[in-house]
DNA sequence: ACGCTTATTTATCACATGATAATTTTCTGG
DNA sequence: CCAGAAAATTATCATGTGATAAATAAGCGT
């Protein structure tokens, strides 16, 4: 054949400049997909198309589907990496050490958690989710009522009255989940809307642990 | 002619049981498409198709290009119905009426507020323009500052000291958000999620104000 | 009753999107 | 070094979606 008449360009010029890489593993792929799907989706929403998550992940659109059958396992697949383990073991025994005071232990448990909560992926995927999971809202929800909110009651009352009485009721509850969503809340003004939320994270905790821990001090005689 | 042939049936019975309705008013006509359009958005975002805000409000999807340029501009009538028309005047009185208690005022306040904002469809249309439009999550924000908080902070100070000064700093202002926050989460977990939030709204507000009450008694005399 | 304004529908387009099949390329083990 | 398994791309499809143009019909004023 003759020179290339084609108009296509011999040096293709891609729309992404992406470096050539190719072939890699099964699983340095995989996670390198759902990590472009997480930061797609934490923009846009879960509706953001399978060609701009390959685009992000500099591969083809089908090849999408050699690791997953369809849309709806990927977006399985980052839900599990948004929300599991993020969990550090060491915080059980940190919010159950009862020789320093509640106060201190759920703030240092609490600037932990929020160093990883408090960024614009995890808060915006995660509101994605609960609007579009209920269940995955409800799973959540749960996690955090049994894992931060009755150990901060059990100990709070521990602290104040020396029961220890593991049962924690529902109206228990109540102002604890206040606290909690007001912090995340607080998460959100600051780290997806970069309000002007002057107040650094540890003193907004320290606040928020005050005020339950003042709420509870007058109404430990009420109860 | 002869009997009905053709396989199109006599009575249409058509997909959606509509009323065979037609020719409303330019008003009342997009009246309903924006009532469909709230709907839809609420349950799967703004993704939802102009189809099937159409098939909701029982017409055919080219009349929403009568009524409104392109979807865009549907979505913003939809942000205005939400946000605007919810405020209502009388509030501004009672905030500022110091024959009563601030948590006697706010209580009541709190209750009306909810009243319009707790209720799943304004929950969630909110969320998801929070997270589709930064600019009027904030503006929105500004106005729950300007019209809840700020009294709230100024109301509390004149109650505790008699102080007049009606300058609120943005310190000052960090805990109502959390309370605020932690009351917006609490109609979250019990309106869309209908979680097992046994608390009652008033309840809810009232153990709301009175942590922010408490705080604020604990750290007059430290600021 | 009639005509005219305009609300509404039917038909259609161009493009985006999820998904599949066939083909090509890369790397590794024998 | 080369053969084959698997990674990756190209080509393609069916359907969904925002949007437009032309045709139809409902109701109001005279």
């Amino acid at each position: 054949m003759g020179a290339n008449v084609s108009n296509k360009p011999i040096s293709p010029s891609r729309d992404a400049p992406t470096l050539p890489r190719r072939r890699l593993s099964h699983d340095a792929r995989k996670n390198e997909i759902v990590l472009a799907a997480t930061e797609l989706f934490a923009e846009v929403g879960f509706d953001g198309s399978t060609r701009d998550v390959a685009l992000r992940a500099g591969i083809t659109q089908p090849l999408l589907y050699r690791y997953f059958p369809n849309k709806e396992s990927l977006i399985e697949a980052v839900y599990t990496k948004v929300y599991l383990d993020r969990w550090n073991p060491t915080w059980d025994e940190l919010l159950q050490d009862r020789s320093r005071p509640v106060k201190d232990r759920f703030q240092k448990f609490y600037e932990a958690y929020t160093q990883t909560i408090f960024d614009s992926t995890w808060l915006r995927i995660s509101s994605f989710a609960a609007l579009r999971n209920a269940d995955i809202h409800h799973w959540y929800n749960q996690v955090v009522q049994e894992m931060i909110l009755k150990p901060l009651v059990r100990e709070r009352r521990n602290e104040l009255t020396g029961d220890n009485n593991f049962i924690v009721t529902k109206d228990e509850l109540a102002v604890p989940w206040m606290i909690h969503g007001g912090l995340v809340d607080y998460g959100m003004r600051r780290y997806i809307l970069k309000s002007d939320t002057i107040l650094d994270t540890p003193t907004a905790i320290s606040h928020a642990l005050d005020m339950y821990l003042s709420f509870t001090k007058e109404n430990v005689v009420a109860d």
